[in-house]
DNA sequence: TATGTTAACGAACACCTTGTTCGGTTATAT
DNA sequence: ATATAACCGAACAAGGTGTTCGTTAACATA
């Protein structure tokens, strides 16, 4: 990819991070966007159809990762990041948070950390629908599986969302024990 | 409240819930809503600050009933509606789902179902302090208070959405089971 | 029934945001 | 060195926002 076209969209989508984290989604207009990148108008458009547009990569861009975990779909996995761990694969994701890779964290606590903890959301179902067979829940038969899936996601998340809302004081570890708590595994 | 204001109030509100189960709320204009509610520009603005204010409104009455449950505080209760019914708050709270008061069920399930879950969990969370003592879980204690509280808000609002995605096949009472199972009790 | 008040009407308005266009300029790849 | 392709910047129409104001009609009260 040209370089000049790498610059542009970089300098869009740091934009666009930073705004996020200052205005609600709707607040943010393309005005501000291009000129927190220092970019013409007509190169924004260029680049993304629309506003919404840029939300949808940027999401794409930052739980593609997540994805890949859910391609693979082991329990204990490897994938292409310098990660190259055994560890259960929510753990795993915690772990990553705690790294802050392309400002997540300000995003999933930022004003619109709705509109990206149900991205996140939809990522993980595919992700525990797979590894369904890691939570040797004792009522799994209780209850419809697509329930369970979305359910076991839910917790997931909301705890996510708990431990960012109270500043992460906790440890990856800790935070993994109070989600198998509360999913009782 | 004089009648002339009621009938465009009402006009209004009605308008916007209708849009609100075709569009999503980005996409509605003022234009969109005077239209459907047959009234004038500025009629709008006399009742309303901003489309933001109109949906505040909206919320407040679709969900001052959970309010009023919480402030209540008991779980068996006995409120100001119709239904005088001794059943706990959350079964309680499912069956007034099936009664669709006030449309919540096309709000809770259209494009904008994530504005109105999460002003549900909002509320929901007020109630679930209170009736904290009636969750008589095992590992209460292994949890801090206020992830068991978002935690058990949560798991009531995704039930919800649940059972809604899914046409609501099922009864107020196997859902009431589902919930109770899900969050081990 | 008569009267003062209050809301709705509707058209106009200034202002802002969007998404597009176009000719000229500059960086890039080979 | 040259062709290509991205960027710039200014301008544009279209459409949405929120306000204003004179006029009309419904309401409450007596």
């Amino acid at each position: 990819m040209d370089r000049r076209q790498r610059k542009s969209r970089e300098a869009i989508f740091a934009s666009f991070i930073n705004l996020l984290s200052q205005k609600s989604f709707n607040q943010i207009t393309v005005s501000d966007i291009i000129e927190g990148a220092d970019v013409g108008r007509a190169t924004f458009y260029a680049h993304f159809e629309t506003k919404d547009f840029l939300l949808k990569e940027l999401c794409r861009e930052l739980f593609c990762h997540i994805s890949d975990l859910a391609e693979k779909g082991d329990n204990t996995h490897r994938h292409i990041f310098a990660c190259e761990s055994d560890e259960p694969v929510f753990l795993h994701l915690l772990r990553h948070l705690t790294k802050n890779d392309n400002h997540i964290l300000e995003l999933l606590s930022g004003k619109n950390n709705e509109l990206f903890l149900s991205y996140f959301k939809l990522e993980l179902i595919k992700l525990v629908k797979i590894s369904l067979d890691f939570f040797s829940l004792k009522r799994t038969k209780e209850l419809p599986e697509d329930f369970l899936v979305n359910h076991i996601a839910c917790v997931f998340v909301e705890t996510v969302n708990w431990w960012i809302r109270n500043k992460m004081k906790e440890s990856p570890e800790e935070i993994y024990g109070y989600f198998l708590t509360a999913v009782e595994n």
